[in-house]
DNA sequence: CTAGCCATGTAATCGGTTACATGATTGG
DNA sequence: CCAATCATGTAACCGATTACATGGCTAG
């Protein structure tokens, strides 16, 4: 799965414009995907190139002009061979999860400051995500709530764990640590 | 969070090769962070030559000799402004609820057995983890624990989320899609 | 005998990030 | 007046992956 096959199936969905799709990713899959303006810019431009896609620059008043991209047949095909294509596993890079298992190098007040900061950012995300569920504007179809619903256990199993966490540290164990 | 960082963490344990260093990651952090080897030793040489680690040639009989590298005072300084650094955001690439976001172009049947597949996969991580938290061999401080602990009440939380879904899936609705 | 483990490495490539540049409009 | 939003783009760089090459040992 790479920018590409994301945007294909954004574009599936609706023409629209990188502008656009950066805030629909940002909106619609916070939790399985980041692609910034550098990534989507020029994939959009490599894609227009090999005819996956085609641009419609549409001029606007006040604002500087659009390009909105149309998914053509050729990009349509090369969605559906990304889509039957096998998953590929997941990767994380969760530098959080890595200052845990380091933490012994590091003081026991650094290590609270984190964990608080995680759960202030978990529990930030998990508001997004239920915002969003709850949100009868977008009509989702039945798949797009199953991975919303999917998204959000994993979310609050983190959130109610951290919660945890915390509680035991300030109510016990003070430790001394080195580097 | 970049390799370098992970490696360094690791060899401050205790020296290892390459080829150690990658059983590590995959027994120790597999849901934080993945090298292959072909990140691995080119890092190490660079490290290497920058003088962050340094090289000790081990002889062995009947299998090849060992690289075992050895952190230097300049890698624990290199370590220490990495812990120090502010915490990078989490990125997840995750192809699976990718899959089911896009659900709708593809079959029930296909959805299904994305569904199960994954199911598989997270049982099987849950248990490589809750075999580790259970081993006393190796002796895990407090925050490796918590690190752990952290892991799978995720990876849980996916796995119990992940079966209602199925059963849903197999008791109810057979809508049809259409790419 | 053959698959898999042990063990290291390199060259080519890829996908993505960072930093920069531009510039008008709107809201506080 | 300043910050934010809208909107696009490029050049340089980076970190990592893929595919390849090597080769002996061990267990089924």
């Amino acid at each position: 799965m790479k920018g590409q096959d994301v945007i294909l199936g954004v574009l599936l969905e609706a023409p629209m414009s990188g502008y656009d799709i950066k805030h629909y990713f940002e909106k619609h899959f916070p939790d399985m995907f980041v692609a910034s303006f550098g990534t989507i810019y020029p994939t959009l431009n490599r894609m227009e190139k090999e005819g996956l896609i085609e641009k419609e620059i549409v001029l606007q008043e006040g604002k500087p002009n659009k390009n909105i991209y149309h998914i053509t047949e050729i990009g349509k095909e090369a969605f559906h061979a990304y889509i039957q294509s096998p998953i590929e596993p997941k990767t994380i890079k969760y530098d959080f999860m890595m200052r845990l298992v380091f933490g012994r190098y590091v003081s026991q007040q650094q290590l609270l400051e984190w964990l608080k900061q995680e759960l202030h950012q978990l529990k930030e995300d998990l508001v997004k995500l239920r915002s969003q569920d709850e949100d009868p504007c977008d009509c989702y179809c039945d798949c797009q709530k199953l991975a919303l619903r999917f998204g959000i256990a994993i979310q609050q199993a983190g959130v109610t764990e951290l919660e945890n966490i915390i509680d035991e540290f300030e109510n016990f164990g003070q430790k001394e640590t080195a580097f």
